[in-house]
DNA sequence: CTGCATCCATCCCGATACTG
DNA sequence: CAGTATCGGGATGGATGCAG
């Protein structure tokens, strides 16, 4: 379910930063294409991790945010995160 | 590091029934075929999270164990086995 | 603004046969 | 026993253009 390139990345901004629109994510993650931005929020969406929420206006607004599903993630990434700083202490470069 | 398919069931197997020799690992995990498991393994060790223990023998001989990097991520299996548990139970069927 | 359609390169894994 | 060699297919992500 977090298989995909850049699906953890986005779960922790939404994790850290609240509600997101797509441009808004698309802006903070420069390296993702749209097309690759799409599909990885529909996948996350399917897996019942985040919620889509679409304003039917013109020009459209779509926000995204975390599900209770992915909100029950975050001690999975606190930890890795732990271990990410103690590995980089012990494997400096 | 961690991206492979069975990558993180290898890392289990090891970190809780110790050390286990080439063809062990490949009658505990019947799908794997044997060149997908030599190329998890080499990459867990060049890696660094398996040690890979060649004895110069006929028949040839290799154990593999985890390193004390492996052995640090299993905090994070904990973390990720109590989620799992915790979302069947929210999501049964 | 938020997409979809199309085409393409690469990576990952599997099937099968062979080897010291 | 513990691999290597070869071939192939499917999934994944990128580039680009079009659309409501």
């Amino acid at each position: 379910m977090v298989g995909g390139k850049y699906k953890l990345i986005i779960l922790h901004k939404l994790a850290t930063h609240g509600i997101r629109r797509f441009n808004e994510l698309r802006r903070e993650f420069p390296n993702i294409t749209q097309r690759t931005l799409t599909r990885q929020l529909r996948e996350l969406e399917s897996d019942g991790l985040i919620n889509r929420q679409v304003y039917p206006e013109i020009p459209p607004k779509v926000e995204y945010s975390l599900s209770e599903t992915g909100k029950s993630l975050y001690p999975i990434f606190l930890q890795i995160e732990k271990w990410g700083l103690e590995y980089m202490e012990n494997n400096p470069k």
